[in-house]
DNA sequence: GACTGGCTAGAGTATATACTCTAATAATAC
DNA sequence: GTATTATTAGAGTATATACTCTAGCCAGTC
């Protein structure tokens, strides 16, 4: 493998365990036995690795996020796309912790990231439409799907960060990809009272498998 | 005012501004003109100070979701909740962008914090049910008002940070109080499907009133 | 006036961090 | 082979940051 390429796997790595803040590019390079030097004779700076990834990460989910307009949509697929969307959100779980001070040193960043959730929001949009042309939820008004694609946005990409801030001990370690995917109860949560009496139990039955088994909610839990 | 308390008020208004990560304790007592030592005195870490300003923070939010149980709620109980929460999040509105990073360092703010959700998770949980026993929305099972809180919580507390993402320029600084109150609407967006047919109306109304005007929704709409 | 204790100044320190520079080595072209 | 280019090492730099240390000021008290 090329030493670019694995500048960029070790980076990743590493931020996700730790942190874009907690790591530095003499980490990275500690981490691949190279030299600084040599990093930076792959990358200008830190920003352009991370910009880089970014990129990976923005393939990965316009991939899982296409929509195919030959046929009607299903439940599968349905879950299927909030699978994968997890599984993209676990892969690049970093991104979304410092999103806001890394849009801030990257202007080409927080650009091509506007775009990003732009097209994200219209993927959701698209599928909520195709979940009403399949009978499976109920359709609904355009200012209404638009603003319930918003509030997915924000139930998906910040229902990590609340897991983490909801564990007790330090939790950037201990957080599983299973943790993760109970944000699909969360998501499904939205779109219950929408259901369709034919799909209803379906879809009740399919989010009940992700039930969130919340995070030592006991320990101080025991007033109420 | 006491040098304490001049602290931890300049430091609340830099943190703002700039965001904590990029505010130092030397920025700090440059801008109150006095000396890092004696910032030092009067706190042993920046932590410290972090820490007295949730302490604030949390006592304020407390507060307002103080909720009256010798009464029936009004519509207009609930958009006061959600008014002043949105004031909250504004005068303390550093806090949950580096929240993760905040939590990692100080594992005291951790459990603090832990804490806080849960309540303010209960609160909305009991704002639901008395909303409910107004006859405002549809009572539902338990569960579903659980998760519909939750909802309402990472909706409320994230709100922010998607609007300064959807910013084109830096934004830090051109945010506005009244943009983000346009995150009632979104959070009046979760309850729509619940209302009952005496108070749909009445709530549409009320929220129509927050509807985003997202900035530069369509690429650079020019900022005048 | 002398003493005390809270408060403050400001120079200073240890460490970290992003990044540079030079020279050496490996790979490739001719 | 030689010349050229791509890659790498590793010491080094400029700057920043959280925090310390010592000495002095000032208000109140005896």
């Amino acid at each position: 493998m090329k030493t670019r390429d694995k500048i960029i796997l070790a980076s990743l790595e590493l931020f996700n365990e730790r942190g874009e803040r907690n790591v530095t590019t003499n980490h990275i390079a500690a981490h691949l036995a190279i030299s600084p030097g040599n990093l930076y004779y792959h990358f200008r700076n830190k920003s352009d690795i991370i910009y880089e990834i970014f990129l990976e990460y923005e393939k990965l989910v316009d991939y899982y996020l296409d929509i195919p307009e030959d046929r009607a949509m299903t439940a599968e697929d349905m879950m299927f796309y909030l699978e994968s969307v997890f599984d993209g959100l676990w892969s690049y779980r970093f991104f979304h912790r410092d999103l806001e001070y890394l849009l801030d040193s990257d202007p080409r960043l927080r650009q091509d990231y506007r775009e990003f959730t732009n097209r994200c929001l219209k993927a959701i949009n698209r599928i909520f439409e195709k979940l009403a042309e399949a009978g499976i939820i109920e359709a609904q008004p355009e200012d209404l799907r638009t603003a319930m694609s918003l509030n997915v946005w924000l139930v998906v990409t910040n229902w990590m960060a609340f897991l983490k801030t909801a564990h007790a001990e330090e939790t950037y370690a201990n957080l599983t990809i299973n943790e993760l995917k109970q944000g699909i109860y969360q998501v499904l949560t939205l779109e219950v009272p929408y259901l369709t009496s034919g799909y209803r139990d379906r879809v009740l039955a399919l989010r009940e498998k992700y039930r969130p088994t919340l995070p030592d909610r006991n320990e101080s839990e025991t007033s109420g």
